[in-house]
DNA sequence: ATGGCTTGAGTGTCAAGA
């Protein structure tokens, strides 16, 4: 019996690029379950075989180029549902899945461009559709994680220079309190559950180095309901594959649940 | 600086990301 459940989020940004990061990963950090973003994959290419042979299952819901989300788990997956109900999208953004008593939810929430363009217009729509499917999602399923790449910093001490992102994508009121409808719904933004290092972000710039000079923001984000967030007892950034040849621009996020008594 | 990298598409050079 596994003295805890850890469970992680990470946009790979190309899953074909980052395999190899994500098996060194799962080798070093074998939580229980791996919500995956950006995989940039069809079906057909994704990599089952070699996922299966790291000990995990595998449920994507992906796309060629753009989007696709997974989730890796050591427990098979049960009531897969890509896609927000009710929310037509040809984006592949989000799916869920039930594993060994846990409702997990994996999403990669629009990037919104710029403020006041379609995409943003489209984020907001979008937010407010996952917010409304999760009310009853929470409803039925008390023991729900909400994890992914939120595209939003929720607050100024998740961003590197909160004069210079003031109202601009990813921090504008808007986008802040859509985050807060999530936290209201009674999911706990697990990071914020625990004492943390200043200055710890989830994204650098691959430009004018961004990871070097610790120019990022916090946009990944584990949100717990409350029943999750009573036994949580840590969630952390792993910076580390942050610093290998072709990473990610993205850390993934691990937070750790204890077994129920 | 409508810049600065990286990826995917496709083989020249964009779109999109954050």
């Amino acid at each position: 019996m596994p003295i805890d459940t850890r469970i992680a989020t990470w946009n790979v940004n190309s899953l074909k690029v980052r395999l190899p990061h994500v098996l060194d990963w799962l080798s070093a950090n074998p939580v229980d379950v791996l919500c995956l973003q950006e995989t940039k994959l069809e079906e057909r290419a994704f990599p089952h075989a070699e996922l299966e042979a790291a000990g995990y299952h595998a449920v994507h819901s992906g796309q060629k180029t753009y989007n696709g989300v997974a989730i890796l788990s050591r427990e098979p997956a049960q009531d897969v549902q890509s896609g927000i109900p009710g929310f037509a999208d040809e984006q592949r953004r989000v799916i869920a899945a039930t594993v060994g008593g846990l409702r997990v939810v994996c999403a990669y929430m629009p990037n919104g461009q710029a403020v006041g363009s379609d995409k943003y217009e489209y984020k907001l729509r979008w937010l407010a559709a996952l917010t409304g499917w999760l009310r009853t999602e929470l409803a039925r399923c008390p023991r729900l994680a909400l994890l992914g790449d939120f595209n939003i910093a929720p607050d100024d001490r998740d961003v590197h220079d909160p004069a210079a992102w003031r109202d601009q994508i990813l921090c504008s009121e808007a986008e802040r309190a859509a985050f807060r409808g999530l936290v209201e719904l009674g999911l706990a933004d697990a990071f914020r559950l625990f004492p943390q290092p200043e200055k710890t972000y989830s994204w650098w710039d691959y430009r004018q180095l961004g990871f070097r000079l610790n120019r990022g923001l916090r946009i990944d984000h584990v949100l717990l309901s409350a029943a999750l967030a009573a036994e949580c007892r840590a969630c952390a950034i792993d910076k580390a594959p942050r610093k290998l040849e072709r990473p990610s621009d993205h850390a993934p996020v691990v937070a750790t649940l204890a077994v129920p008594a």
